[in-house]
Order: structure tokens, then sequence, then C-alpha cells
DNA sequence: CTGAAAGCGCTTACAG
DNA sequence: CTGAAAGCGCTTACAG
């Protein structure tokens, strides 16, 4: 970096004090008009650049959000990440987006650098396996904010926005059973998960609800990859009477288990709906397709926690911050074909 | 932000000074053993974390990379993303990235933006539209390296790292004549960007090596969009002897020929086949799949272009920058089912 | 091996 | 309306 143009350089140029060239870039009030424009225009003519490095120095505050999330190769996290563009555009704040590639210590890492780094606050989506909080815990006491998004964490005393889990579950099942099945089995996220859980008691109010006994063997846990659903659906389709649907955790499962179908029961594919969290576009390209995807809004939820983020960042006190809010972004039910 | 501990804290703790603290912390040799160990102890003790932000204002370096994307929905950039991560953080460098999303405008307020925040480097995939390089050559011009990437532009002074896209459309066209095609089309890209021109001069190269005449009808500029390409679709399926095969600037074109066929010509989806660049993960769930891909390599060329914009910010004088790079990544044909 | 001092570029409370 | 001064937290050349 070559040095640039200074404050210092203007006010000497202008034979005013640097105190004044300051003021008058930041049109403060104090500093007549004649003079904002005589330093407007050297610094036009100079092509002068704030150096927002010793602001961010100076005022203690950096202007910058940290966004944590597990893989931007899954489109769904991309969406949640222009949602928070937005806001953080729109307050003049930066963001820095890092993935923890759904790995704890690297997720640990990033936590360290960001607050190395000073961010004003951060969002953030955990891993898969994420239990201990107290990384996290360390930003708050530190006094950098914290929104979890998405994922959200077992402690009830952090601030998070997540989709209304158990509606969209139980917006599933009512689809399939407005289809007719009775025969409903539910592959679901690992357990670790908190919305693993939710989305499985989803599961479990709608069959109550329509008077179906729950069926243990109906309940497969999975980990997202190919192999855990494969190895699901193998020991489904062995069932006596196996499922007339799937209700998985996420749509990325229902596409391996409509693969799996494909493969070994090609005779099922078309009659075994798979209904599945997240509506992907790439859904446009398949010829078999879940027959619905429930629509998680997670650009609506990027938007709500960068929202929820800044109005803490916004506190004063961090005694405010005690009461930890929890939204609910509505999900909505999108039929396919 | 509450205030942290910062060096003096530790320094008047220890009675020593704020320069021995710092020099401890760093490893400098000049230091003690001894004096190195009590002042870890209680760094450690106090959860001591450096002020990034007064370092890199002190140091007139931020350690930070710019990464401008068009957009992070297309996982070709996602995975550019990651071969540039891996490298800035084996150097210890933090990577903002920022989406263009295709809009000149938006471009440049984020070039504005990473100059205030006195990146290191930037390294650009430019938006279908960039003509006007100005933005670049300035950051050039205050001292911070540029490096382009994916789409490289018309300009050579500039360094970039490119796929080798002449070799590559020969490849996916070597393909087709061995399956037999004569009669191949090619959806070019936006004439705007250089690499449809390049790609353009392989598809001809092919033909002129394989005695094919070149015909004018077959050749379609298109712009991404599904409407641009089933606008071209449609003036190709009405020619009275329409082509075999198509060769498409990109996969995103052949999935939306596929759809187009799929629609208004389905007896032809098995028989037309179709290339083009890029290997989408997605294709795995595909029933009807572009014949082959040309993978280029998109996470080698993160890593190359991060590796160039290193070698770049290492030069001492900007006068060693002024000999150009340019890197080709080699391309390779991946045929699906 | 340790420390005093300067300084990076900016903002702001205060004095005039 | 303008300016002098302090200070944010760190690094480093220099002196001892």
């Amino acid at each position: 970096m070559k040095k640039g143009i200074t404050l210092k350089d203007i006010a000497s140029k202008l034979n005013m004090s640097i105190s004044t060239v300051s003021k008058a870039l930041s049109g403060d009030v104090s500093i007549s008009k004649a003079t904002k424009e005589r330093v407007q225009k050297i610094a036009g003519e100079w092509n002068y650049i704030p150096n927002e490095a010793a602001r961010h120095f100076k005022l203690n505050k950096t202007f910058t959000l940290g966004l944590i999330i597990p893989d931007l190769l899954d489109q769904f996290f991309v969406l949640a990440v222009n949602g928070v563009e937005e806001v953080a555009a729109f307050e003049k704040y930066n963001v820095i987006v890092s993935q923890s590639h759904e790995d704890i210590e690297h997720e640990n890492q990033i936590v360290d650098i960001m607050i190395r780094n000073r961010v004003d606050g951060v969002i953030v989506a955990i891993t898969k396996n994420t239990d201990d909080m107290s990384s996290f815990r360390k930003l708050i006491d530190i006094g950098i904010p914290v929104v979890f998004f998405a994922r959200s964490p077992l402690d009830p005393s952090f601030n998070y926005v997540s989709a209304n889990n158990e509606d969209g579950a139980m917006k599933a099942m009512e689809f399939l059973f407005k289809k007719g099945h009775k025969q409903i089995a539910h592959f679901m996220g690992p357990a670790s998960m908190s919305v693993s859980q939710i989305r499985y008691e989803g599961y479990v109010k709608a069959l109550e609800k329509h008077h179906v006994r729950l069926n243990a063997s109906f309940i497969k846990e999975v980990d997202f990859t190919p192999a855990s659903t494969y190895k699901a659906m193998s020991s489904l389709m062995k069932l006596k009477s196996p499922p007339t649907a799937i209700f998985t955790f996420k749509n990325y499962i229902s596409l391996d288990v409509i693969q799996y179908l494909k493969k070994y029961n090609p005779a099922e594919v078309n009659t075994i709906d798979v209904v599945g969290f997240g509506n992907l576009p790439l859904f446009q390209y398949l010829d078999h397709k879940p027959a619905a995807s429930i629509d998680e809004n997670s650009y609506t939820m990027g938007i709500e926690a960068a929202r929820l983020l800044f109005s803490s960042m916004k506190l004063e006190t961090p005694e405010q911050t005690i009461n930890s809010q929890h939204i609910k972004v509505p999900c909505k039910l999108v039929i396919h074909q």
C-alpha cells in the first residue's frame, strides 16, 4: 500500500486544522458552508479516500458483522447471506462471511478471528455438531451481540431466528394426509440439533391429530450423507408394510431417497411421495421431484436475523440484552409439478 | 464493545513496559524466556485478545483480501471462493466476499468500499457487462494488487487466472465429433465477455480441424436467462436441418436447452447431445443430463488466483508488477451417465 | 535483555 | 465558526 492522501495533507494545503477538515468532510453543522466547499473541492481533486482502518481503531467500532455459516454450497444458506447483506448494506455495515464446513474446531477458530478483528456483531448458523456454546458465550461476555439463525441452540438464553419448524412439519404432514397417506415415515436430522427434535415433534403431533399410531420403525435418524439415507431406505423397504410416503428433515435427503428408489425400487418412485424442508432452485430441472417442499424463507430469516442483531447492537447497556428474543419465520408449503 | 484487556494492562500488572509485553507476545528473540513466560501466563489468565483493528492501523496493512464475485448462488463461484479461502487461511489472511449480482454499479461500489477498508489485495470475477476497467485501475494505482479470474478482462495488462477456455471448447467439440455429430450448434455467452469470444474461437477451430463448414445460423448469443435460451432454441429447431448437438457456453444454458426440448421437442431430448462448461454437483440428480461437461476446476482457479495475488503483494516495488501474469488452468472433459 | 518515545489517521470534547 | 490537544492500542527503531 502506498500512503494515501490524509486529512493532514488537505489541512496543510488549505492552511486549516485537521479537526476542521475532518468536521467539514463529515458534514458537521458547526463548519461554515464556504469552508466545507473548499475542503470538499480539494478532497475531490486529490481523490481523498478516508482510512477506515484508522476510524475503526479510533471509534473502537469496525462497522462489520461476522456471519458464520456451515457451507456456501448449500443454497439455503446463500439466500440467508443475501438477506443479511441486504440489511447490513442499508446500515452501511460490511459483512464477513466464513464457512465452518460443519466442523466444530473450525467454527471456534472463526469466532476467535472475529473477536480479534473486533466485529460489532455476529450472526451464526451453528454446525450440526455444535453442543458447546462457550465460544459464543465468550462473544457475548465481551460485548459482541450474537444472533443464531436456522439452527437454533438448545439454550433459550440466546437470541435466535428460526423457521416455524413445528408448523412447517405439520404442513408437510397435512399435505401427505390430504393425499391419502397414512403410512408416513420420517427421516429426522441429527439428534444433536434442536431443529431435528422440533420437526420430529411436528411429525408426532400431526400423527396424533389424525389418530395414526406412531410406528417406531418408520423413524430414522440420518446425517445428510447419501450413505446414511440409503441405509435408512434399505431398512424401510424391507418392512412387511413399508411406508407410502416419507417426510424428510430436508430436501437434500429427499433427493437421495428418490435416487435410492430409482436405483433399487423403480416401481415405487412414482408412488412414494416425499416431502421435506427446503425449496431448492434446482428442482425446476428434475423429472422426479419431491412431491412438495416446505419453504423456510431463508432470505427472510437472514433479514430478520440481521435486524435482530442491529437492534441488540443499538442497546446501550448489556443488561437490556438479558431478555433474549426468539423470532419465528413462517414456512410455506410449495407443491411441485 | 466493552474495553478489552490491552498490552498496557498487562504491562502495568507486571511492572514492565508495553514494548516488552508486545515483544514477548510476538515471540521476539530479544526477550528473555522468563519474561515471555510471565507475560504469556497473565495474557492467558486474563484472556488477552489482541486488537487487530489497532494493528491494521499501525502497520497500514489489514491482512484482508477482497473477493468480488457475481453470484454465490452459482456453485461454480463458491468452489472458487473455497480455493481462495484455503490459500488465504494458510497465509493467515482474512477474506471478505462480496457479490456484484452482475451489476456494474454495485461492482464499483464494492471496489470503493474495499479501498476505504484498505484491503491488501483484490480478486475479482467481473460482471458479464463490465467494460470500464477504471475502478480496478484505481486499485492498482493506489498500490492494491488485483487478480482477475474466470472472466478475464480484454486488457492484457492485468493479472488473471482463467480456464484454458480454447482447449476446453475443443475438448467439448472433440467429444461431440467422436460421437458422430457434424451438425453442431454453439450457444455463446454475451459478446461483451472475452471468455465468450475465446470459447467461440475454440468452436471454430474444432470445426476447421474436422473440415466442417461453419453454419452461421448455428451460432446464437444468449445472456444466461432461460428466455434467451428458449428463443435461440426455437429459431434453431425451425431450421430445415437443425443441429444434432449443441455446445453451450455453460451448463446452466444446457439445462435450459434440455428443459426446452422436454417441453417442445420431447422426441429429440434423447437424440440431441448437449455439452457445456461447468460440471455442477446437481447433475447427479438429473434424469436428463448434458452428455458431458467441461470441468473448469474452479477450486483450482481460486487457489491459483490467490497464489498469484500473494506473489504480487510480496513484491516490493510496484514496477515489478508491470509484467502482468496470465495463468491458464487446464479443463477436463467429464462424460455423464 | 528492557524501556522510552514516536507515530500510524482519525474523532471529539473543550476552549476560544 | 475554528483549532489545539488528547487519545484510541499497537509496533518498532533506537538508546541504554
